[in-house]
DNA sequence: TTGGTACGGCACAACTCTGCGACAAACCGC
DNA sequence: GCGGTTTGTCGCAGAGTTGTGCCGTACCAA
């Protein structure tokens, strides 16, 4: 989580997802929603996000067995948010392995400072011994460096990116051949949907191209699918 | 935490510490009891619990000012346990970095529960192992003497550093090339978050800069991300 | 070919983020 | 308590970035 973090919102009133989504974006928070778990795996195929709020009673599959399914397979943080407010039922969340239980209605604010306590923990990064960095994205002939926010070339020389062009290049990185709109390329760097005469991803796609192609005029590493968006067309390769 | 985990309950009044602490000893914890925050540092000095459970209002020092001064040296789970039901103190007991807050009267299960999710976070934690305590770290022309928390410069001249710059300049050594955020550099330094327009790591940056850059107002060791925040720059070599 | 729309790139304006001096509040040893 | 030190806040100036307007070009559908 090098950039904003990223929260899921699932419950199934609408009114909630809103405030809770406008509340958090609000924060600096990148904000998406589902209305069932369903919606969530869905969502979680595509974007995974640092934690998830939950709430409990929903119609279908309710939010314990949504978590009890999450956490065969992740370690994702939960925050339940729930109208439920019986002891009970509080220590059944938890002991599904919820990381937080707050109860409707809620402070805003509290549940601000729960995401924080809890997403404190997760990302308390350990110390590291030396320079040679963990996680880097190598593609074509260079390496992004995600820890470090540098672009290095072949030859070794780094290449300095801004917020917004790094976090643009992370996005394609991250979805490696998928054609990417600008909605959801403003989604995965800005947390923000775009209006539809914005044309500040084609800048950024622009100035990133400037800097990652061999010829930015005929570029091959970001494509530009017409009328749809753009892609990364490389090997990608984590390390 | 090898087998049994070690939780200290600190609370000024008897009946509540005997009371968590035998139930949490019957469900299989290692109990410590302390009835001040100085008894609790005295506890630490001996044997370091993997958890604490903090009451708020206690003569003297209270829990909030214990949890900050803990979250300068530690990283040790914290859970409120206390009357104050405002959700003001909730907020800021969770601000000052404990991971939890449970309120008087409590459900000894839930207090169980509460103390299982934060365990369980803590403990999958990434393989967090522990750096071997260097006494001195070296970078540039620079070395920094941990115990002494002086920086010594290569003409053997002691630069005497405040202590948040200490704990600053020791935070970038420790992620040496790391881009840290402001949010990142609070958490490391004074152990609570950053909200929104906090500009105090700005200003210890730029003094620290002072102390130790060549030319501080072109800096070479302390780097600025712009919308990122900022990196060491520097190969550091501990001893 | 022609018209309509989407995209590329340039330049500039607006904006956001940062540096830092000055000041005030908090802290600390006495 | 008291004076010195340290640390957080305010505010402004300056730096860097990002969005928008514009126009030329590429692409698609008749």
């Amino acid at each position: 989580m090098e950039s904003v973090p990223h929260i899921a919102v699932v419950d199934d009133h609408r009114d909630i997802r809103d405030l809770v989504g406008k509340y958090l974006t609000q924060q600096g928070y990148r904000i998406s929603v589902a209305e069932s778990g369903s919606a969530l795996r869905r969502l979680l195929e595509r974007n995974a996000p640092d934690l998830i709020i939950l709430d409990i009673m929903m119609p279908g599959e309710d939010g314990l067995s949504v978590c009890r399914q999450l956490r065969r397979s992740t370690e994702l943080p939960i925050i339940f948010l729930t109208a439920m407010a019986d002891d009970t039922d509080r220590i059944i969340g938890l002991e599904l392995g919820a990381d937080d239980y707050l109860i409707k209605p809620f402070n805003p604010r509290e549940l601000l400072a729960r995401i924080r306590a809890v997403l404190r923990r997760v990302n308390s990064l350990p110390p590291q011994r030396e320079m040679p960095k963990a996680k880097t994205i190598s593609f074509e002939r260079w390496s992004l460096d995600v820890g470090r926010r540098e672009l290095l070339g072949g030859d070794g020389v780094g290449v300095p990116l801004s917020t917004a062009e790094f976090r643009l290049l992370k996005a394609f990185l991250e979805h490696p051949g998928m054609v990417l709109s600008r909605d959801q390329l403003m989604d995965l760097t800005v947390g923000r949907s775009a209006d539809s005469f914005d044309r500040s991803i084609d800048n950024q796609v622009s100035r990133l191209r400037k800097k990652v192609e061999v010829d930015p005029k005929n570029p091959s590493i970001i494509k530009t699918h017409w009328g749809g968006g753009y892609s990364l067309c490389a090997e990608v390769e984590r390390a």
